[in-house]
DNA sequence: CGGTCTCTTGACGGAGTTCAAAGCTAGTGG
DNA sequence: CCACTAGCTTTGAACTCCGTCAAGAGACCG
């Protein structure tokens, strides 16, 4: 299964010797993931990065008033994990779930962490990576100042324009802080001014 | 001036050699900064990064309707820039100004890089700082999606006790993504409410 | 000392929430 | 393979928080 990993440093531009490949795909375990199985519970301390290689992952928290906020969807090819507590060694505050059966590579932190140091293409693809989700992090803050929940949700689905078919509405809710009510209005309008 | 840098790495565990202290610190070039002038422009390539000694310097950006939305302030001890504009040398999307008149350490995006090459102990503090901020950014999202505005206003007056007398109060509204207007009746009501 | 910037206060409007109920869909077990 | 149920989506009505517009008071700087 990790022969998908070869075309993903391809597409990302990415050149590693044959050597260093099999180094790094070497610790992946892959793993078959059910539907509504969790991979990572608040309060745990994360000790796994996953990428998936067929179906879905989310990451979300639950506020202080019950509520679920999406922080982050992992369809095909993306990267999952927490990051933060996986480094500090601290409980995590988010919940990892899989939206579909799926598909993951599993790698252990220690694992990843000597990869990083081996590989420097590596952590350079990752560094871009964590400058990429941070861009978008704060483009997402700015968006949900300034934008209304309309604009918001165009803007979701010219953004993961196959995502929206695939999952259920209230999750796109939870992710663009609406309400699945209001998300039900909005897509209303929006089919009907056309 | 750079002597300061000495006490802030005391302060964040990080131990250098002098020579790399030296190395370091030879870098930098002080600059005084007046209230209102601008250290970037949106659509400018950012070339530096940012040391507050002495005032305060914020990052915003201007959305389509016209209206700033302050992402980061920088008093004493903060870094400030645009990091992702200086690694692919794309134009920002950032104004960085002085609220204050301001000291701050010029440090040009090649010495940057070369540091975090040369010093490995830099290059492990950075990466912590940028997880860290990473954290800070995901909490404002769930924040801004699951708290009220006067929430987030006791949330910011706890976060950076000092900075709210020392700025307007419209900058604390724009950094919170809300009207000048509602933030001066949220903090009557909070004045009332004890 | 005049003008601009900042903060406050009021009235009104609108986007989105909450609560409730009724269809609709999909997954499960018999 | 069908029936049943639980979860998902839609719709309605009332409400609430916050934004907008407008006007006035105070503070600060040239």
């Amino acid at each position: 299964m990790v022969e998908v990993l070869r075309s993903y440093l391809a597409e990302k531009k990415v050149e590693l010797t044959e050597e260093q490949f099999k180094l790094w795909t070497s610790r992946f375990t892959p793993k078959k993931v059910r539907k509504h199985e969790f991979l990572l519970n608040e309060g745990d301390v994360s000790k796994h990065a996953y990428f998936t290689v067929h179906g879905c992952l989310r990451m979300y928290t639950v506020d202080n008033k019950g509520k679920e906020h999406i922080m982050q969807f992992a369809p095909e090819n993306w990267w999952l994990g927490d990051m933060e507590s996986s480094t500090t060694h601290a409980p995590s505050v988010y919940f990892i779930d899989a939206l579909e059966d799926s598909d993951v590579l599993v790698m252990d932190t220690d694992s990843w962490e000597k990869s990083l140091k081996e590989i420097p293409a590596l952590a350079m693809l990752f560094q871009r990576l964590m400058q990429n989700r941070q861009t978008a992090t704060q483009k997402r803050i700015i968006f949900s100042m300034s934008a209304s929940a309309e604009e918001r949700y165009l803007d979701f689905m010219k953004t993961y324009p196959n995502l929206a078919q695939r999952i259920p509405q209230h999750m796109i809710a939870s992710y663009l802080g609406i309400t699945p009510e209001s998300l039900s209005r909005i897509r209303k309008q929006v089919v009907t001014k056309r």
